[in-house]
RNA sequence: GCUGGUAUGGUGUAGUUAGGCCCAUCAUGAAGCCCUCUCGAGGCUUCGACCCGGGUUCAAAUCCCGGUACUAGCACCA
């Protein structure tokens, strides 16, 4: 058998590799160079992390294959998710960010209506869509009992009247008295592609464009359009759209187009976020339940750049991830991990002391004029932070949880204290029993007073946005640093409050 | 109800198209140890999975049949 295999198969003898594949997996019918892609979504608020999915698999397989990418704003609902005019900037720069290009294209699909509409007149001349004045609910009615409407057998002479009526700003129909249908047929087998409607009446004002149109395209049609204008490759949409495929599918068989390739995903939550719904969001912000989009506790991009999460880790995270259909959970703790390994190396060690307790300290038996601690103890190259010691008597400050516990402690880099917790008029006071590093004594953090400045950590604690005070060792790095406090993970500098306090706020452990 | 989709350790994921190198990969997590003057980082060790039931085969995570579970669409939202 061997032999026969050796000389008829020579392939068939060798290995296969079994190694574990790397980065994503390889797309169907793609040519170097020649791949467009898209990402799509609807500008009615910030990216979430859930979109940076999409801007990053997007971007990757571009990258993969020398393709393009494509942003598309989806904003043809005036009504339901109406476009919010800011989103379009905030969209623009989260894209950039994650990529660290700009997009090869940006579309505006409410800038691109008179192709649309001029599409869907020439689909109703040509008899594949036609005008529809059921209502949605008798419409259902024909659609669970597989029966045509009287409206689909308008000739095509009718349609393009009723066309114009449903364009004509003053004498048109209105809201809801006509759609426009794709002539898919009423006996499919799957409910959902019966003769899908692809334009429908608004009379809401578009943010951008006003009321100049009347009739506006439904995300299939819409997409379906310019996917196609676009001459876009491959699709790469959440498996919730595996419907919308099939839909434009039968558009483009219609009409003669090529379907672009098409990849699917699962849903995906985050454990300590849930979902990321933006219409929930929107409303959860209004309600005052949220800071604003950019409140540290939600899964916007805006919040998530604040806290200082990194471009690269995120990105990371969902090539990791991969495009399965499954709909998974993954907890935020998976990201953090990638988060930690990229910010770590260049996060300078500060001290933040929490609540702070000050104690005078008598330190006259002791010769030290500083205390020496590194910038960031694998890059000692970073240099120290030099702590002045005055003579007899310094105030260190140390959180008071480290206080309330009465054990010896160790100050970090300096010395082991004993604390007097009989408060005296004039405050507490403590010595130090040794400087050497002797034995086990817990360590704690600490800050000089002559070395503290009035700060402010916001972090999220069981679902509160809390406003931590506290000293923060006097430093001069600029906002928008990472910093890692010492002993509670990762910050960011971001600023000052009205009294002058510096403002951190918390990125992770 | 109709039409689809997905099932690998606690959480993700590789392997499934072309059955054997898979008593199953990598990451994350947990536990322990080492290192470290941070509850950080790093190092080492350990834990833990092929949805179920049949079948085909010398050989099945992979092929076939039958179940089960979960999930999506059936919007004049995207």
């Amino acid at each position: 058998m061997r032999r026969i295999l050796e000389n008829e198969a020579p392939d068939a003898l060798e290995k296969r590799e079994r190694e574990r594949r790397e980065g994503l997996p390889e797309l169907a019918n793609a040519n170097e160079g020649e791949v467009v892609l898209r990402f799509a979504p609807n500008p009615n608020g910030p990216l979430t992390l859930g979109h940076s999915r999409g801007v990053i698999i997007n971007s990757e397989y571009a990258n993969m294959y020398s393709g393009k990418t494509i942003l598309r704003f989806d904003d043809t609902d005036t009504k339901i998710k109406r476009p919010d005019e800011r989103a379009y900037g905030w969209i623009l720069d989260d894209f950039i960010w994650l990529t660290g290009k700009e997009p090869d294209l940006v579309i505006e699909a409410s800038s691109r209506m008179d192709v649309y509409l001029e599409y869907s007149n020439q689909f109703i001349s040509e008899g594949h869509m036609y005008v529809c004045n059921c209502t949605a609910d008798e419409f259902r009615e024909y659609r669970i009992a597989k029966l045509e409407c009287s409206c689909r057998s308008n000739s095509i002479e009718d349609n393009l009247s009723k066309w114009r009526q449903m364009n004509d700003n003053i004498q048109g129909y209105n809201e809801g008295e006509a759609v426009v249908r794709v002539k898919t047929g009423m006996n499919h087998k799957n409910p959902a592609l019966r003769d899908w409607p692809a334009l429908r009446i608004q009379t809401t004002p578009h943010p951008k464009v006003g009321d100049k149109y009347r009739v506006w395209p439904l995300l299939d049609f819409q997409s379906a359009v310019e996917d196609y204008e676009q001459r876009v490759t491959h699709i790469i949409r959440g498996k919730d759209l595996m419907d919308s495929t099939r839909k434009q599918q039968i558009l483009y068989d219609k009409v003669g187009w090529k379907y672009p390739e098409t990849l699917y995903w699962g849903r995906v939550k985050i454990h300590e976020f849930g979902g990321f719904s933006t219409s929930q969001m929107k409303s959860d912000i209004n309600e005052g339940n949220y800071t604003g989009w950019n409140d540290p506790r939600l899964p916007t991009l805006p919040a998530m750049r604040r806290r200082g999460y990194d471009a690269g880790a995120i990105r990371k995270f969902w090539i990791d991830l991969g495009l399965t259909q499954k709909d998974i959970s993954v907890p935020l703790s998976t990201l953090n991990s990638l988060n930690s390994k990229a910010v770590d190396a260049d996060a300078p060690r500060l001290s933040f002391v929490r609540n702070p307790c000050s104690i005078n300290l008598d330190i006259s038996k002791i010769e030290l004029t500083k205390v020496t601690l590194p910038i960031h103890p694998e890059h000692p190259d970073k240099g120290v932070r030099e702590w002045p010691l005055e003579e007899g008597s310094i105030k260190v400050n140390i959180a008071s949880d480290d206080f309330n516990s009465h054990e010896a402690r160790r100050l970090k880099d300096f010395a082991d204290i004993e604390i007097n917790h009989e408060k005296t008029g004039d405050g507490w006071f403590g010595e130090v029993i040794r400087t050497e590093r002797l034995g086990n004594t817990p360590i704690i953090h600490w800050l000089p007073s002559n070395m503290a400045q009035p700060a402010v950590l916001l972090l999220e604690e069981e679902g509160i946005l809390v406003t931590a005070e506290g000293l923060l060792e006097i430093n001069d790095y600029p906002n928008g640093t990472i910093i890692q406090l010492e002993r509670m993970g990762f910050a960011i500098l971001e600023g000052f409050e009205d009294n002058g306090a510096r403002r951190l706020v918390r990125l992770h452990a």
